[in-house]
DNA sequence: TATCACTTATGATATATATCATAATATATA
DNA sequence: TATATATTATGATATATATCATAAGTGATA
């Protein structure tokens, strides 16, 4: 695991108003004093299941990956983080060692604020402490509401479901490079490899998407639209 | 829907010290006027999806399904809540309504608390914010697991789960009543009524469990948690 | 460049699970 | 009590999905 340290401000990020905005200058200083920035290139851990906890961890940059390894060659993909998310769902705060793992899946900037000092932000900031609590709880319930969305559903549901996450929800286009394998999509929504690999050929042949390798393209959002709804 | 409240006093409640141990006596007093306790038989909504969110809810006895209406005829169970359970998920901090039903299945009582005030507790009293986040992190990232665990197993596997989450976690006997019906184990954990019926029937051939109607009796507790484990 | 491992791809087959059909039993309701 | 309704039960069948097998393409690396 090679880390790359980054020196930068909190005062100064442009994710403070959003996570932040109830801090006092004092207390932002104390925040900056007690983060660490890092860079993670595309496939390196930002954690371990079974690691201590000390760090609350904020995504800042890139894309990273939450799972629980099943088996040897098997992971079990929890959620896919997108900027601004907290990358350690709630066991943080009611575990000492992680019960997930954290990987990088584009080059990503992970901020890790020590867990004390959070925990002294709530203690003694009961503004900081209420909208801490709506965060964490809006991330933490769409977690559940993903898993429901995508169980719920049968194989060409799940592949339009993934589809237009990443479209509306990670890239904002209708055109990206798929930032995860297909065998990485199978353990994110619990199907086999191979129907992956079937299913996104069917909307292929179906004029549904175009595929290149990684890179993807919706071509008709409506229809796909429908077979998520369908389920 | 049929509502009978009852009269108790937050100081003298038997779950103060879990729940609300960091409030001061001016505040649980402060608790008490603000909050409602109320019975619901067997059957009977605590809440439903689309609700106006106003409350915190706490059970204190029995025990609710929490759940989302997907068409007519078939519902899908989120989770059973037991005692000392938040049973409004986190949702309740970043929505305005509810987006879970809420349902008695067993004789309950819930304790609704004001939701500003808990907010208020939240913003001026820190060893209760505290507190407080690491408890409902800890329900939240067990629903979490729970759908996890449950996803990732087949059919028999599941139903193994579910008696031993009934035996351990809630009635703390190999022997209890099962508290839902066999359609609403299926929608809890994901599979079609018929097959509960059928794998609760092997279960019995393979001598596993007894079965006489809604009375449950596991008696090969080491095999069922090797099916279990087994996936 | 050549070799190796991994990913994508597709067909054939096996397996798991849902659905349909029917009946017995239990529960609710008039 | 009688009747309707929901639940439990089981077999037969259809469907969805996984697994196995094989191959071509891709990327890493020595």
């Amino acid at each position: 695991m090679e880390l790359s340290q980054i020196i930068s401000n909190c005062k100064d990020c442009g994710y403070r108003s959003w996570a932040f905005k109830n801090l006092s200058p004092e207390e932002l200083k104390q925040l900056n004093n007690k983060k660490v920035e890092i860079f993670f290139r595309k496939g390196e851990h930002v954690c371990m299941e079974g690691d201590e906890i000390s760090s609350f961890m904020y995504l800042r940059n890139g894309l990273v990956k939450l799972y629980k390894t099943e088996t040897n060659t098997r992971e079990h993909i929890i959620s896919i983080a997108k900027p601004k998310d907290f990358i350690g769902l709630l066991s943080i705060f009611s575990n000492t060692n992680h019960i997930y793992s954290i990987t990088a899946i584009e080059d990503s900037v992970v901020c890790f604020v020590d867990l004390n000092v959070i925990k002294s932000f709530i203690n003694t900031n009961g503004a900081f402490a209420l909208d801490f609590i709506e965060k964490i709880s809006s991330i933490s319930d769409s977690v559940i509401k993903t898993r429901i969305d995508i169980n719920t559903r049968q194989l060409r549901g799940r592949i339009a479901y993934i589809l237009l996450l990443f479209a509306k929800h990670v890239y904002d286009s209708n055109k990206f490079s798929f930032p995860i394998s297909r065998k990485e999509v199978a353990e994110l929504i619990d199907m086999s490899t191979e129907n992956v690999i079937r299913v996104l050929s069917e909307f292929r042949k179906d004029k549904l998407i175009h595929i290149e390798g990684k890179n993807i393209e919706i071509i008709d959002i409506k229809r796909l639209e429908k077979i998520y709804e369908l389920g």
